[in-house]
DNA sequence: CTTGAACCTGACACCGGTGTCAACTTCTAC
DNA sequence: GTAGAAGTTGACACCGGTGTCAGGTTCAAG
């Protein structure tokens, strides 16, 4: 499929579709003409590339990963190096220690959500705990 | 305390501080001589700030929350409104899509350490289901 | 008074994935 | 062959919290 199609597919933007095969983390083979052309696989690749943005890393980190995955229909590619294995390992506990820390922002909020909430209708119901302050 | 301490206790830089100073999120009294003076409180104000940071939230958002919430020794402040009360909720169903992502994202990883693991050692245990690929 | 640490303001730069525009080429369907 | 959709490369800009440097002022201790 081309360039087009796979962004409709994946929902990632033409732009960003560039960009990630510039960074080396999506190839293409090339129509006479130079039009990108991509195999199925390409979507799955995609997302998995989202996700791993999403979990916060790099594109240099992410374009070392890439090639000790297996593709959906792509056998495995390369092996590991310890050092990358390293890597990720500490960014895998980066993202445990991200977890908590949406975990810890989202209770923050909810507070703030059920004071807000609360608030206009506190002086109807003095009998709550949080009345005090 | 001034600033200094601040920055020390709270584990944020001096130049963050005065930043979010100058976004309306930290207020401080001033020395005769210009120098920011910062009760107690502040420390706990500066790590919810970076709570809410972590959590996404944008600079401007995060000032027409904080008012709303309680902070450790000062009272309730002011009321949220029903649309700022709205968009909070929006911004906790985000973070909670946000650590589903993570989540999905972890284990991509998990997937890739597990590969990349087991990778070199593949050939010495042809019974792994993963031999198959 | 003096000295050095601490603080002040203001400005510039960065990151890095993405949006967007321009100018041009290729593809496809008629 | 020709029009219009779709693709190409290249460049510029943005966001927004943070690092950092410069040049000057204040504070606190001797």
């Amino acid at each position: 499929m081309r360039i087009g199609e796979l962004a409709r597919r994946s929902g990632v933007s033409e732009r960003s579709l560039r960009y990630y095969e510039s960074q080396g983390l999506l190839l293409s083979e090339r129509s006479p003409g130079g039009h990108r052309e991509f195999g199925e696989w390409a979507v799955d690749r995609v997302v998995r590339i989202q996700a791993l943005y999403a979990a916060g890393l790099h594109s240099k980190r992410i374009a070392r990963l890439l090639p000790c995955m297996r593709d959906v229909d792509g056998g495995p590619n390369e092996f590991a190096t310890a050092r990358l294995v390293d890597e990720l390992t500490e960014e895998r506990d980066r993202i445990d220690r991200m977890i908590a820390d949406l975990a810890r922002s989202r209770e923050v909020l909810d507070e703030a959500i059920a004071a807000a909430s609360a608030g206009p209708a506190r002086e109807a119901e003095p009998s709550s705990p949080r009345a005090r302050a």
